[in-house]
DNA sequence: CAGAATCCCCGAGGATACTG
DNA sequence: CAGTATCCTCGGGGATTCTG
C-alpha cells in the first residue's frame, strides 16, 4: 500500500441503485406510471412506443420484483391487469426531479460541447 | 383524439439525460473523477477494476465530447495523459448525492421486496 | 504509458407468431 | 387483453496484439 498501488473503488456506492432504475427500459416505464398514474398493459405499451410486448413483460416483472410497481390482475374476460407505482417508487421522485432540473439546465451545454468537439477535427493526441 | 387514443409521451423527458449519465461504465469513470481528482489512464482503468483499455477509452470520448471531463495531454517519454472532471461534469454532483441517498435509504427495501417476491413462489398470474 | 487495430463471442432484446 | 413461445440478429464489449 506504500507502492503505487490503487485502492480500487469501493465499486461505486451508487451503481446498484443506476442498475435498478436506469436500466433499458425502466426510466420510461417508471416514468409514465410515476407521471399518468395506474395503467393496463396496452397503455403502458402505447405510451411508451417503441417497446415490444415480451420486453415490456421483462421490465415489469423485473421492477415488480425489486418493489418499486405493483402488478393487479382482475380476473374478467377479457382479462385486465393493472400496473402502479409503489411507495418505495414514488420515492424516486426527487431523483427524477433532479434529473429533470439537470436535463433543462445543461442539455443544451451538452449539444453545444459535442458541435465544438466535432467541428474542431480531432488533433489527436 | 376523441378516440382511445394514448397520447405517445414526449419521449420521457430525461431519457436523454440518463443515456449520457447513465449508459454503461460512465457513472464510475465520472464517481471515480469526482470524488478522485484528476487522475492518469491507468489510475482509472485500475480504480475501476473490470473495465478494458479499449472500452475506456471509448467512454472517456464520449464524456469528453459530451464536455463532462477533460483530457491533457503531456508531451512526454513515456507519454502522461491526465483526465479531469469539467465544470458541466461537476454539476452532477446534486445529483450525484440525491442517488447517494436513496441508496442508503432504500436499497435494503428493494432487496426485502426481491426476498419476498422470490420466496412467494409466483402464484401467475 | 496511452492508446489503436483486430478478431471474436454471446446474450439482450427485436420480430413474429400463438394462446388462455 | 395480456401475455407466452421461438427464432434470430447485431453490436457492445472482451481478449489479444502492436506501436509512438
Amino acid at each position: 500500500m506504500t507502492e503505487t498501488t490503487v485502492v480500487r473503488d469501493s465499486a461505486c456506492e451508487i451503481s446498484p441503485v443506476v442498475d435498478i432504475v436506469f436500466s433499458r427500459w425502466t426510466t420510461p416505464i417508471l416514468w409514465a406510471l410515476n407521471n399518468h398514474g395506474r395503467q393496463r398493459f396496452v397503455e403502458l405499451e402505447r405510451r411508451i412506443g417503441a417497446i415490444t410486448p415480451k420486453v415490456l413483460t421483462q421490465r415489469l416483472r423485473q421492477l415488480e420484483r425489486d418493489g418499486l410497481i405493483t402488478r393487479t390482475y382482475h380476473a374478467e374476460v377479457p382479462p385486465r391487469v393493472e400496473y402502479e407505482i409503489s411507495a418505495l417508487g414514488r420515492s424516486l421522485g426527487p431523483l427524477f426531479a433532479t434529473l429533470s432540473r439537470w436535463a433543462t439546465a445543461n442539455l443544451d451545454h451538452v449539444e453545444q460541447a459535442r458541435r465544438e468537439y466535432d467541428e474542431a477535427g480531432l488533433p489527436r493526441p
